[in-house]
DNA sequence: TGCCGAGCCGTTTTT
DNA sequence: CGGCTCGGCA
């Protein structure tokens, strides 16, 4: 057996063999699913059934793509050359670039970010006069993003999909906003996919290419995947067919972006022949552990089913605790002094993780980490090159690349503040518009023919040669000091060291950071294309640090310790998923607490307290019905209150019963309720749930019940939720 | 044009 | 409570 086959199991020798035809790999959480994707990557090579440059690999994030490319390093003894592996967007963008002209681009096509798509889609709803308080922008452009998702371009969305935002004009802004990406030679994330499709659909040539070129698709996180990447593999693939999935189908927690669970659970159905091979032998978690997760998910219908086991032959270990806390500061201190004992003891707290479903939640934990001295990191939030520092510099060095490029001009053009303002870019605007030229040339000829006045006429002048000059400086010295020196010149590094704002110094020091970072690249145009899919810079880590994220952010990640605070109803499960999914993003948010607890190694703490500052005020809440989804016999149960209320009740019952015992439960009193209960307002109702306001009459409420459907009652016995 | 204050709203996130 | 947007005012 050849030699990078030994240390798998029989399942996974099995995944990594099965060379020919389609094959789904359905891999639990810590069954060694990279390994496999490695090792099959490495016998597909070693066995020569393929060049590196003919297996198609694709991942979710850069940080997948790297450490795979990494570990096949490592398998084949040095980095391999030619490789197709990355994640679907930077694949795309790879394979438009070639063939850009056939979709109205060229080659040297930009990227844009998220600021820069939702600013070309307000000007095209700004021309349209289109109330952004009663249609706001972000809506629309999430609506185009699911339908980019779904492979939608503009006049094909069936009716079932169709929206009435804007009094049903979402689609013809759609339509403009694509028609201004093109005439900007320019695409969104969405686009590459979206693009690659149709080209894949309707070009046979560019078809066969890539049929010619790949005799071997991989696929990581499959269950992630959304219906136009799905369309994209599926096309790829129909040639040979030797496609494998490696994916999860309980993990999967990104359908509110766009994943659809049913690729994965149809994948046998959609790839006939299809052979599926579970790995279920898990070689992370203890014994206790993965029945605590086995026994959750086991709630869940409509799964494709495995049952994780323990791997290891010293799988015992200690009980998933539960611990049930008087309020959100007592957890605070509670996890917090746990933390502390095990740093004592010896623990690393890089074995540590907080892991919570919502960002804000970290807060808490940060305070009181802090004041006890123990080092923390918190993983998320804004990155590197979302920050507006990095955005600033980083149009600058656009608009030097390409001139026409008019978001980036757009965006720099007055920062730091040069007297440009709202009226005079509308100008330019209109210029523009009426030369059918970029911004950049507009503003250059308005200068030379004398159409701008005083102040500005001089300050658009000097703007506009010092981009000459910078421009010769690029080409010359290079895009490092191009970089230094437009920072210096334009004002912008002065702009952050007159700002008093404690902020500001840490920008100076990202500006920096991000110097560094372009000189790791050869031209400015190969660190633009980075820049544009790639969102995080790699973090030096300094010392050891208990880390705290979402749950989402953990996914992947594992620790010997794992605390999942704020296990309550309407916290986790969260609320507003519930309200909006119903049952399936119940299951969602299901399986998120299944990727929690399924990243502990050793140790699973979850905690819940009776009372929670939410924002301003103090709210009672019950524990997470996920905590009695929980076996009993891998539980210990602790903590300075008894478990309230939703405890081993049936299901129906969960909900805040407590919330009438003020006295009990309630540090803060809230205010008596003073107004009527409005149509459309969220109410809840002792005995039949949450619903919504249908009619309002004098005391009387028409209420549609998310369970129980519509009913009349009394307004005194509901209680309102928003407002 | 630019600053400041009132008002609003409040998951999850990659590319 | 805190961050962000928008509108009014200097």
């Amino acid at each position: 057996m050849a030699s990078y086959l030994e240390g798998l199991n029989s399942a996974q020798r099995d995944a990594v063999e099965s060379t020919e035809g389609p094959v789904l790999v359905l891999a639990g959480a810590g069954t060694g699913k990279t390994r496999v994707l490695t090792t099959r990557f490495a016998h597909i090579l070693l066995s020569r059934r393929a060049f590196p440059n003919q297996i198609l690999t694709v991942t979710f994030t850069n940080k997948a793509a790297r450490e795979m490319r990494e570990r096949v390093a490592k398998i084949m003894g040095g980095p391999v050359e030619g490789l197709w592996l990355g994640t679907f967007h930077a694949l795309c963008a790879r394979m438009l670039r070639r063939w850009a002209e056939r979709v109205g681009l060229t080659s040297s096509f930009s990227i844009l970010d998220t600021d820069d798509q939702l600013r070309l889609l307000k000007q095209i709803m700004e021309a349209a006069r289109i109330d952004f308080k009663r249609w706001p922008p972000n809506a629309l452009m999430a609506q185009i993003q699911r339908w980019k998702d779904k492979g939608f371009m503009p006049g094909q969305i069936p009716v079932a999909e169709t929206t009435d935002f804007a009094n049903g004009r979402a689609e013809e802004f759609y339509a403009a906003y694509q028609t201004r990406l093109r005439q900007l030679n320019a695409v969104d994330f969405g686009d590459l996919l979206l693009l690659m499709v149709h080209l894949l659909k309707t070009d046979q040539e560019v078809l066969a290419y890539y049929h010619r070129t790949f005799r071997y698709i991989l696929v990581d996180e499959y269950q992630d995947t959304n219906l136009v990447q799905y369309y994209w593999l599926r096309l790829l693939a129909q040639g040979h067919k030797n496609i494998c999935c490696v994916g999860d189908d309980d993990q999967s927690i990104y359908s509110w972006r766009g994943a659809e669970i049913e690729n994965i659970l149809k994948f046998e159905q959609d790839f006939p022949g299809a052979k599926v091979v579970r790995l279920e032998a898990n070689y992370r978690s203890t014994q206790p552990i993965l029945a605590a997760a086995s026994h959750l998910i086991s709630h869940n219908e409509g799964r494709l089913g495995k049952t994780l086991h323990p791997g290891r032959n010293d799988a015992q270990g200690e009980k998933v605790e539960v611990i049930s806390l008087w309020d959100s500061e007592e957890e605070a201190r509670t996890v917090g002094g746990r933390i502390e004992s095990l740093w004592r003891s010896g623990h690393s707290l890089n074995e540590i993780a907080i892991l919570v479903r919502a960002g804000f939640q970290t807060r808490s934990f940060e305070e009181r980490l802090l004041t006890l001295g123990v080092p923390y990191r918190i993983i998320g939030g804004l990155r590197f090159y979302e920050r507006a520092e990095i955005r600033d510099a980083i149009a600058y060095l656009r608009v030097l690349e390409q001139p026409s490029d008019d978001l980036a001009f757009e965006r720099i053009v007055n920062t730091p503040k040069r007297g440009v303002g709202d009226a005079a870019i509308r100008n330019l605007h209109e210029a523009a518009r009426a030369y059918n030229m970029p911004l950049h040339d507009a503003a250059a000829k308005l200068v030379a023919e004398g159409g701008l006045r005083g102040k500005l006429a001089t300050t658009m002048r000097n703007l506009l040669e010092q981009f000459e000059d910078w421009r010769n400086i690029l080409a010359t010295q290079g895009p490092v000091v191009a970089l230094d020196i437009v920072l210096e010149e334009s004002g912008y590094i002065a702009m952050w060291k007159a700002d008093k704002s404690p902020e500001a110094p840490g920008r100076l020091e990202n500006l920096k950071e991000l110097s560094r970072a372009l000189a790791d690249f050869e031209t400015l145009q190969t660190f633009l294309e980075h820049v544009a899919l790639v969102t995080e810079v790699e973090a030096q880590e300094d010392g050891a640090k208990v880390s705290m994220m979402t749950l989402h952010g953990a996914k992947g990640l594992e620790f010997d310790t794992v605390f999942l605070p704020g296990w309550e109803e309407g916290v986790f499960p969260n609320q507003r998923a519930l309200d909006e999914g119903g049952n399936k993003s119940l299951e969602e948010e299901r399986r998120l607490a299944y990727v929690g607890i399924t990243r502990a190694k050793q140790r699973a703490i979850i905690l819940h307290a009776a009372n929670r500052r939410i924002y301003a005020n103090w709210q009672s809440s019950i524990p997470s019905r996920f905590i009695d989804e929980l076996p009993e016999e891998v539980i210990r149960h602790s903590g300075s209150v008894q478990p309230q209320g939703g405890r081993m009740a049936p299901a129906a019952t969960h909900f805040p019963v407590q919330a009438r015992r003020p006295d009990a439960w309630e540090v803060q009193a809230r205010p008596a309720r003073t107004q009527k209960i409005p149509v459309g307002a969220r109410v809840f109702h002792q005995k039949f749930g949450y619903g919504r306001v249908i009619a309002a009459d004098d005391d009387r409420l028409d209420i549609d019940f998310e369970t129980s459907g519509e009913k009349r009652v009394l307004d005194r016995f509901v209680e309102r939720q928003d407002g």
